[in-house]
DNA sequence: GACTTTAACGAACGATCGTTCTATAAAGCG
DNA sequence: CGCTTTATAGAACGATCGTTCGTTAAAGTC
């Protein structure tokens, strides 16, 4: 890796903690070129724009995102198992990528939801890549026998994301200590109303 | 109503409904002042400070969704039609209220919940009140017997809140024209797990 | 209608924003 | 080593930021 794309690491590193906290809309070239103890055109140079570096923010978030989350969870068998690691890992990663800020396209979502453009079309990228890695798991799920085989996937993923975004605003917002707890119980209840039906009773 | 006070809400109207796009931190007095055909000066006269004027906003959001989701439901007999009555009036309050872009307290709780000061806190007073609004309502229907005695409201609540959340994200990032009846399909499987048990089976 | 209070303006402040340009130092390569 | 390419710094740009000040016009009050 030349020097160059070294740099530009340490830089990409720095402006992914500051938007977890900030958001990716509040990122300043000034306070990143400080923080990296850059100069603002020697840093500027890496990346030509500020959009261009907000976009290397996201596409950098989803790269963490699939080595911390979907990328453990194959190690386990597929099905429900993994289906189950995934939304365990994807609970906790921000923890375990020392994300100081929540999920930074999360964040990115609330933000850009309403602002057309490259970075509003990169989280939307984003967003449907999770919900398919998502369907593909409960799809599996389903072809293992764990789930029903009538299971509407899209309404399960759509429900997974409401847990887990349920999750983080009571964590973030609410220092709810029982949101790990809670998120569980409504994970295992969603199971439990898709599981193939006991032969008893 | 003297003229302060008057001219004081068009500015909050404007700025609500900016904020909606754009967010309460990317707010700026001087795009405000353009778009109500203000001075900077004559604009910021109003509220001593831009931090001032984001709280403002953040207060009118409420009594807005005060006015639109909750009082309304009021109407709605106590229990389950009333709990139903809310989370319907929740699901669209954006559409009703006019707000061009999501709402304006789900999106700062994102922003910031991970910067201290007043406008965390008065977010966080927020998400708090609607929480208690919402506990109270299903603690009626559980009063009512629509609702099992054994019903964890907060669990109920929480689950509800993630309904809302992935209902937002999937019609404003993703334009799925099915996230209303997503929505309903998972607050429906909610009621029946936590029905009282017909007397049959 | 005179007087007081309040609302609004225009100009300016220092700070920071993203960006451009030119120059210098370092890295990569033969 | 010498030479080319690349990386970084520094200064400056116009624009916008939130805020302050002094002044004028309007609203409210008796």
């Amino acid at each position: 890796m030349g020097k160059g794309e070294q740099t530009r690491q340490v830089i990409l590193d720095e402006a992914f903690s500051l938007a977890s906290c900030i958001g990716v809309g509040a990122l300043s070239i000034g306070v990143l070129a400080e923080r990296t103890h850059m100069s603002k055109s020697g840093l500027f140079a890496h990346f030509g724009s500020k959009e261009e570096l907000q976009l290397a923010v996201l596409r950098e978030s989803q790269a963490r995102f699939g080595e911390a989350v979907v990328r453990p969870a194959l190690r386990e068998p597929r099905g429900l198992p993994r289906l189950r690691a995934m939304l365990a890992n994807w609970l906790d990663w921000t923890r375990a990528v020392n994300l100081p800020g929540g999920c930074v396209i999360n964040a990115a979502a609330a933000e850009f939801d309403d602002q057309p453009g490259p970075l509003r079309d990169e989280v939307r990228k984003a967003l449907i890549a999770l919900r398919d890695t998502l369907g593909e798991a409960v799809a599996r799920a389903v072809a293992e026998g764990h789930l029903r085989s009538d299971t509407d996937i899209e309404q399960l993923v759509f429900e997974i994301t409401g847990i887990y975004q349920a999750t983080q605003q009571s964590r973030r917002m609410l220092n709810d200590p029982d949101a790990g707890r809670r998120a569980s119980a409504a994970f295992e209840r969603l199971v439990r109303d898709y599981a193939v039906p006991t032969e008893k009773e």
